[in-house]
RNA sequence: UGGGGCGUGGUGCAACGGCAGCACACCAGACUUUGGAUCUGUGGAUCUUGGUUCGAGUCCAGGCGCCCCAGCCA
């Protein structure tokens, strides 16, 4: 039964394949692959392959390699290794060891060497335009659904029964630098008139003249992904390639070359990948989005990247166990962005600490509490968590409620504050409403009430009930802080489409309240400390927090059916 | 239209030829010193047509729909 429940994080369809992988002896043993390209941050949609990878190793004894997919240096940097380095161990992902397709390029060459020999590989000195009409597919930019009829077969290079001794001559001058970029690739020789086009002579090498930061300018050539990262997963020993589904159609690609080197057979098994509503998953767009300054930096609390993510206040276990919820198949599907928000909340409600914290503030004066008194009120810091204790609240005649909590007409259904009418302070007392002052403009400004000495704590000798409890803080103890309130970036579902972003950013996403005021044990939070403002949401202290002048991040907001009944109307 | 992949409530995932179930969302109610949390309940799905079978979401055949591929990106 353990067993089986430990299953459950993996999707049958791999575990299945996996297991019949170790019972009919194509491996006796499990090893998998994290195959980021160090060219941007992680992001939730990379989490859900990083999980299956490192589930995988887990639940079969295997281990787990970290392996950067450096082959093109014209977009990737060191700075995104050690990003996604601590970005993937922040999630809690442990590998065996860091590995990088760049430590293979001499074993790649080899490789490459010994199918001209076997005269499966020749250079075609042929243009990129040439190549692409001899490849007998339609002018880049047509879409399938404008083509009318059947792929033409393509029609070999001139170049393509050069001989080996040419072959092996050429690319070792491509890869010395003594030719033009553009001018000379090395491809594989398969079929040009096969069904699958990436079977149709691919691309092996490109020569770019370009520094790595790894390699340095030792190279003038860089493998394609098709060349490089089977031959790595078998270099490594990798058993199984997990990815997505986008890399089904390379699949016999992938095994073609390994068969023919008679190389180490790792097995490539697809899943679809993670959509999520008003997320976005592509990194061009998400360092427009930066670059732009749309948003502030790639840790953004409004971006599902891994930083923006932490940022805002979600932690690993909210998104593990959102990427386990959902689950994995091949069907292509769209995870609606309140499923995430129902984990995150789900999460946070088991261990974030209750505080009071008044947002939109409104003066309320307790008229007959005697006006230098102060006293302290126990509250409780976590009901889910009767080890998370209690702590004392500060109260006085002067305090600051949520301009929310109050109407001079209450709407139907309106339990809270408004001339009249009695609720609760939380963990205080029983006030009943006398009055409202308003200024010149008709705004309240401030209301007054009176409160019930007999209710200490909030419970009434007597015996009635409120229908409302209200949060609030005490003037003279509260603490000043900013509040950044976050909704959807986007107005649009799928914000990957299209290119003009400036037209689906939501111009609302963001919305700072300086005016904050939280009760006092909040002003020593350090960022990344994590709250629920009772009744409001939860609460992250922001990097930006400085000492005696906090910022908090929400994180999101709690479910509040009252939103949902006066927005029905 | 060449090749490949995928179709189960609004969304995501289960059901390995045997009572279509779970979560999120939605709706109604109970409880409540958070209109939170918790609990209960209602409604709602097997793309379609045919076949095999005592029995089909599952197997077979056809149709339909959606997605991916024509980079010297990964």
């Amino acid at each position: 039964m353990e067993a089986n429940e430990k299953t459950t994080r993996l999707p049958r369809f791999i575990h299945e394949a996996v297991k019949e992988d170790l019972t009919n002896g194509r491996f006796n043993y499990v090893r998998t692959r994290l195959p980021p390209e160090p060219n941007g941050y992680l992001h939730i949609g990379h989490v859900k392959a990083f999980l299956i990878d490192y589930f995988t190793a887990q639940e079969f004894g295997g281990e787990l390699y970290l392996r950067f997919d450096d082959t093109n240096p014209s977009k990737e940097g060191t700075e995104f290794v050690e990003a996604i380095e601590s970005d993937a161990a922040w999630l809690g992902i442990r590998w065996a060891k860091v590995t990088f397709a760049s430590d293979y390029f001499d074993l790649l060459y080899e490789w490459a060497q010994r199918l001209i020999q076997q005269g499966l590989a020749y250079v075609d000195d042929q243009t990129q335009e040439e190549m692409s009409a001899s490849r007998g597919t339609m002018p880049k930019g047509t879409k399938w659904s404008e083509t009318e009829s059947a792929l033409r077969p393509g029609v070999d290079s001139p170049w393509r029964n050069r001989p080996v001794e040419e072959n092996l001559d050429l690319l070792e001058r491509m890869k010395n630098g003594e030719f033009p970029e553009g001018s000379r690739v090395l491809r594989a020789k398969i079929d040009m008139a096969h069904p699958n086009i990436l079977l149709r002579d691919p691309v092996m090498y490109r020569i770019m003249h370009v520094h790595h930061h790894r390699t340095g300018d030792r190279w003038h050539i860089y493998p394609m992904y098709d060349w490089s990262h089977g031959q790595n997963d078998s270099m490594e020993g990798v058993t199984h390639s997990l990815c997505s589904n986008e890399y089904i159609i390379h699949r016999p690609l992938y095994e073609w070359f390994l068969q023919q080197l008679g190389a180490f057979p790792t097995r490539q098994i697809e899943f679809s990948r993670l959509n999520l509503t008003y997320a976005m998953m592509s990194k061009r767009k998400v360092r427009k989005l930066v670059e732009s300054g749309i948003v502030r930096g790639w840790d953004d609390p409004r971006l599902t990247t891994l930083r923006g993510m932490r940022r805002r206040g979600v932690t690993p276990e909210a998104i593990i166990n959102f990427i386990t919820s959902t689950g994995e198949t091949k069907n292509d599907s769209w995870v609606e962005m309140a499923q995430f928000e129902a984990c995150v909340r789900d999460d946070l409600n088991k261990r974030a600490l209750r505080r009071l914290g008044v947002l939109k503030p409104l003066k309320l004066v307790i008229d007959n509490y005697p006006e230098a008194q102060t006293e302290e009120l126990e509250a409780v810091n976590n009901p889910e968590d009767p080890a998370a204790g209690t702590r004392k609240l500060p109260f006085s005649r002067e305090l600051y409620i949520e301009q929310d909590d109050f109407r001079e007409t209450p709407p139907p259904k309106y339990f809270r504050m408004y001339p009249g009418n009695e609720v609760r302070l939380r963990y205080a007392y029983l006030v009943t409403c006398t009055g409202l002052v308003k200024d010149e403009a008709g705004n309240v400004v401030e209301v007054h009430a009176t409160y019930d000495p007999a209710t200490r704590g909030g419970d009434a000798p007597d015996g009635r009930k409120v229908k409302s409890t209200i949060h609030w803080v005490s003037a003279q103890h509260a603490i000043k802080a900013e509040v950044r309130l976050y909704e959807q970036l986007f107005t649009v579902e799928n914000p990957d489409v299209g290119d003009d972003l400036q037209s689906i950013v939501n111009p609302h996403s963001l919305e700072v309240l300086d005016n904050c005021y939280l009760e006092p044990s909040l002003g020593d939070a350090q960022p990344s400390d994590k709250f629920q403002f009772e009744r409001t949401g939860y609460f992250c202290a922001d990097l930006d927090t400085q000492p005696g002048k906090p910022v908090f991040n929400r994180t999101v907001g709690l479910r509040d059916s009252w939103a949902k009944i006066e927005g029905k109307k």
